[in-house]
DNA sequence: AGATAAACGAGACGGTACGTCAGGTCTTAGA
DNA sequence: TCTAAGACCTGACGTACCGTCTCGTTTATCT
């Protein structure tokens, strides 16, 4: 029952749409995310709330886009030198830095907070943002294990996670200062045990 | 100015106080942190809502009270067996089942993300329920470096976050199961790096 | 400015026409005139909003039309037996059954109301549904008039407005019952005057 | 179902109450009855649109408890000179300048269009405001009657009818002006009866 | 034991935002 | 070119909670 018919996407106002992304990004770095509303968002971008709820059923969902049109050709992607302890040190000091930036930290957080108490949300958060920024990681551990770097017995996943996971805890939680330092230490001790045994 | 006069708290109903934590627990496991309201913790309490605002800032803080006071007395601590990697798997296997108890694991993870957005509850849900569970494996870790099987110059506190880092990352991002195995390999791959260079 | 050139009306579609008359009906019917909307019509009728509001300026004016058009070639007129108060008795009590036919009251009296509070729509309202009545008992009372059966200082017009109007006070605003037993003492009262009869 | 436990009419604030009553009938005036809105008396009464919502269940119900208030004392009965067409006159000219007054008129006729549209508001309508008025004619006439002035078979109620519809058709549906030629003439013509006099 | 005063339950209050509905305008596709 | 369809901006709807503010009513000391 109650299936509303959906609207109509390619009688979509690409005005508006763009519109409530900047407004949407605008006010969650103003504001915070919590004092994010969808009337705010609606009166910023000079659109009506029903524009939002025809196309979006949260407020979560619209930052969610927003955030991704506005990081879209990302995909930075991780230097090879060939020294694997380097790379990893380099692509996570620049994390470090990025995680830093107010304006671009309270979004994403945002995001990830909202995921958490909305799985269906989480899901999409997961694949299109986190995801593939653990990819870049797995893809450079992996051709280090085949050329031998890494013990090829090693669930590379694993590894990415051991490295990222202390990090996002830090950031998340606020369990600890996010420094060049830290990065580095941590590198190094996750790849003590990634090498291959003699 | 405006100081209000702080209550009297040695006149402090605690058959309300008991109430407001049973409700808020219970409630927070039925409609979650998001439908959670100061209104219903009240109604249900059979309180007044003054007199939940009289204590309390925000029903964050209501229910790291009442979630703080539900696991007091916990500290189980960890058992030293002498092997390192059979204790940290004994105990993360037993986080694991924790973590799939839905009961258990709502008004955590509620917690974690409303720490997340509002600095002044992270700390205290840190300084309260995170920290005391990471000091368990500081401490473990600390006794094995001390005997010796673990590298004299190792940082164990990030020894302990390249465990429970992951661990937490793939349960509040859902970017992964948190299985057996998972901690067993965690806890392999990790220790790996942390041996005494020969 | 802003004259927007009338639409051509040569091209209308006739379809269209009567299927919105037939939808505004209906739904008056069914729904009452606060819920009958624009939309409702509208869709009900398989037309376009803009079709709706480019030949009509509001829902009363749509109604207006519609019921127009079904009362069509009324003009039914009065008896002229010669016996002038059996003559208005009889098309009174006709009245009464009319009023009482809740599908033939519930646009007119809707159209009675939106008129009250626009005089532009009750001008068409007037001219269109209620003088027409009117006059037929103005008509007949000229009659009379001339025949000698009524006072020739007599305004037949008031005297037409002392039979009408406390029947449409009545059931305007439902301040008594409708029955023949009414009209009756009604025509009989007014045609007698209220003196004693010497 | 449903019954929401009714609020305590004990702890009701009386100045929120003045505020609304005072905003409905300034605004009913300003903007006209289909303009006016909860939202806009709340606004201009300084209220929290609940506490509208609270103690009415419809703007037709809060603009009939304002004017019930402001003409409140009002029955002002009708003289008994002993001449009873000078004493209908008398007061229906007295009308006759109550309903050109804008400021008075619009709330009044606002309610008579709003309770022919619900018959509930409709009740309470008349029997608030209609109903007295119309008994104030109703005992004049009376009185008449027991002194012989009127024939002692007449319907008062009726005869009462035969004078207030006419005008109240008039002023509601806008088919004549309303001078005090007419009201003269009409109460003449009630009093004498059509016929010719002898 | 009685008086005093604070916490208490209750809930009305001024507000903000919600998500929905309809109004009236504007745009696109199709006949 | 007019029509159907429907997306758009606007603004009001009625609801849910917010956090503040009285109201009596316990309750717990302190005379």
């Amino acid at each position: 029952m109650a299936n509303k018919t959906p609207p109509d996407s390619t009688r979509r106002s690409e005005r508006s749409r763009r519109a409530i992304y900047d407004a949407a990004l605008a006010l969650v770095g103003e504001v915070g995310y919590n004092k994010l509303t969808i009337e705010g968002i609606a009166a910023r971008a000079g659109v009506g709330k029903q524009t939002i709820y025809r196309w979006w059923p949260s407020k979560a969902a619209v930052l969610l886009d927003a955030f991704t049109q506005d990081v879209e050709g990302y995909e930075a992607g991780m230097p090879d030198t060939g020294d694997l302890a380097a790379d990893l040190k380099f692509v996570l000091r620049a994390s470090v830095d990025e995680f830093a930036d107010e304006k671009w930290q309270a979004p994403y957080r945002a995001l990830a907070v909202a995921g958490a108490n909305d799985a269906e949300l989480s899901a999409r958060f997961v694949e299109r943002l986190l995801e593939p920024g653990i990819q870049v990681y797995v893809k450079r551990m992996r051709a280090a294990q085949e050329r031998g770097e890494i013990g090829a017995d090693v669930d590379v996943r694993v590894a990415t996670e051991m490295v990222l996971g202390p990090f996002t805890q830090r950031w998340l939680m606020r369990t600890g200062e996010l420094t060049y330092a830290y990065v580095d230490t941590l590198v190094d001790l996750a790849l003590a045990g990634l090498r291959p045994r003699a």
